[in-house]
RNA sequence: GCGCCUGUAGCUCAGUGGAUAGAGCAUCGGCCUCCGGAGCCGAGGGUCGGAGGUUCGAAUCCUCUCAGGCGCGCCA
């Protein structure tokens, strides 16, 4: 559709011997009576052409070739172009659809750069929260709209299985398995206290039976702090399994120090001059590349900071060829985001290949009231129970009805208790009742075999007209979406989409004795479970039949 | 104190610098002889936090300001 009115456009601006911007804002009317799509291209132009735009727009409406595309072209408002379609275009192109599908839906538009993705990396220290699903929910749809808008999508998890975090769960489950075996052992200060670290001392014990019954945690460290990210990882990979997010690659950190790439990429730096030493502790100069302050690598105890994996994982994925980085984030992050910038440029690399995306914090209520949520006790809602409550396709729906940098208050109670009247089911819901219809149609003897040869030209009713320009507006919304990189716009359209599809069900019978008419609107049915599935495994939201 | 995010209908939220700012929920009133009523039709509800500015045009961009959240460690 908007190929159509920007060909036009072009070819009048071309004929009046004018320059053709390099973007011409296409969008809709203001009232759909006013027309399908609309410009303010001749407003634009109105200051450095010095004429009226209402002129210039007259001007532009006189070239545009007169080939059957458009029923109606007119200038309104202050110089707005509006066009109308004529039934002929809709109808050929509404075959298009039915025929070419996705070939039809989709476009090309990342022209296969490599683009990883990298998103939850939560820490192998306890199970998922909800905040994590949200970013689960949000790089998980944004893998795909990326995907299948022609970029070449790796969608990695960042596992920090080195450093204090992961031997600090260690000593915790290590307190836990002493106290199992009813021997007295501090436990760690900082240590994490929920109860899956006794559920994983359990576990530990069952393996080890009392073989560190009378070690240090010296000694047993390694054995209790493998065993417990492993076994995290393993909960935390079943939980994302379960709502329905995968991975390409699971890329560890401790991999990073074991395959000698930090130290390496820290030489690399320090070569460059980007590294001093100073109280013990080696610095990387961040302030020399917009930084606030310098920032530590290795401690004067020796050990690594966070920051040098980082280094060296930033560099690895630079390295392997991508285009495009993005990292998603908790939005507690967000003062990191100036040093990891910093050392990129310090790399010798371009810091806009790097995007970072900052999710916003979820704060959990019921029924009104905020979910008390303390992770130093261990206490917080997980992913898990969530998905158990509500279920994976509300939780991931209301996570993907929200732009991710707006704060989002997530009410269990709000969440089951409009069930029956949440968005997502309103949605689902056009689809089952499509599969109805069909159901309903083959028992009266119709089937569809080619949807394509319908005669559309007789689905002139307003709702069925309606609904057809929603259909075509589709590769429009899904080709915004992707380039702002902005998944959450495919629910609103499909929103709008079983809006429009309702409506003309309950204005009109599918199955009736007239066959003709029967088969033109079983395909029009066609054709709206074909972009409502499509539009649903973008947002990875199930599509079933029956409800 | 400095930095990032947010502020739009009673509530939860949409809104590529464009025409009279939208949706869902909630409230009120209608619609099932017939393909799924998890639906449809209608009504009410707004100083887009506030003040300036930029321009043909601002919820959108800039400055200031108020409010909430988050971050400013040789933590991750």
């Amino acid at each position: 559709m908007k190929t159509a009115v920007q060909k036009a456009l072009e070819h009048a601006l071309a004929a009046l011997g004018m320059e053709i911007p390099a973007h011409i804002e296409i969008g809709s009317p203001k009232d759909e009576s006013m027309g399908d799509l609309a410009t303010p291209v001749a407003m634009s132009l109105a200051k450095t052409l010095k004429r009226k735009p209402r002129d210039i727009a007259e001007d532009i409406v006189r070239r545009i070739p007169k080939d059957g595309i458009f029923e109606k072209i007119e200038v309104a408002g202050a110089g707005f172009i509006n066009f109308t379609f004529s039934s002929a275009f809709l109808s050929s192109s509404l075959k298009t659809l039915l025929k070419e599908k996705a070939g039809f839906l989709r476009s090309d538009i990342g022209k296969g750069r490599k683009v990883q993705i990298e998103f939850v990396s939560a820490n192998p220290t306890g199970p998922l929260h909800l905040g994590h699903g949200r970013g689960a929910a949000v790089g998980g749809a944004l893998s795909n709209l990326l995907s299948a808008a022609g970029w070449s999508v790796e969608r990695e998890y960042y596992i920090n299985d080195a450093g204090r975090q992961a031997r600090l769960l260690g000593e915790s489950v290590f307190a836990r398995y002493k106290e199992l075996l009813g021997i007295e052992y501090p436990f760690p200060e900082d240590g994490y206290r929920g109860q899956y670290v006794v559920s994983i001392a359990e576990a530990a014990k069952g393996e080890a039976g009392s073989r560190y019954k009378d070690a240090g945690f010296e000694e047993a460290g390694d054995f209790f702090t493998d065993f417990a990210v492993g076994m995290m990882l393993k909960v935390i990979k079943e939980d994302l399994q379960a709502f329905g997010i995968r991975f390409d690659t699971w890329r560890s950190e401790r991999g990073l120090y074991e395959n000698g790439e930090v130290a390496a990429a820290l030489d690399y730096l320090k070569a460059k001059g980007h590294l001093y030493e100073e109280e013990g502790a080696l610095w990387f100069k961040a302030t020399a590349f917009g930084d606030e302050k310098d920032r530590v690598v290795r401690k004067s105890n020796g050990e690594h900071t966070y920051f040098a994996s980082d280094i060296a994982y930033h560099k690895k994925k630079i390295d392997s060829g991508f285009d495009e980085l993005i990292d998603i984030w908790g939005a507690d992050h967000h003062g990191y985001i100036r040093r990891l910038e910093a050392v990129i440029e310090a790399l010798g690399y371009d810091r806009k290949k790097l995007r970072v995306f900052l999710i916003q914090m979820v704060s959990l209520m019921r029924g009104g009231t905020a979910v008390q949520m303390s992770k130093r006790a261990g206490e917080f809602v997980t992913l898990r129970e969530v998905m158990e409550e509500v279920g994976a396709d509300i939780t991931k729906f209301i996570f993907l009805t929200r732009r991710p940098d707006s704060h989002l208050e997530f009410d269990l109670e709000a969440a089951k208790a409009a069930s029956s009247e949440n968005p997502v089911y309103y949605i689902q819901y056009a689809n089952a009742r499509i599969h109805s219809i069909f159901v309903h149609a083959r028992e009266k003897g119709m089937d569809l075999a080619h949807p394509e040869d319908a005669d559309f030209s007789i689905l002139s009713s307003p709702e069925e007209t309606r609904l057809i320009k929603k259909l075509l507006s589709y590769p429009m919304a899904f080709e915004a979406a992707a380039r702002a990189h902005e998944p959450h716009r495919i629910t609103f359209y499909l929103q709008e989409l079983a809006t429009f599809f309702h409506q003309f069900y309950n204005k009109h019978r599918v199955v009736t004795d007239d066959e003709g008419l029967t088969l033109a609107r079983l395909s029009l049915c066609e054709a709206v479970r074909t972009v409502l599935k499509d539009g649903l495994e973008i947002l990875g939201v199930t599509a079933p039949d029956r409800m």
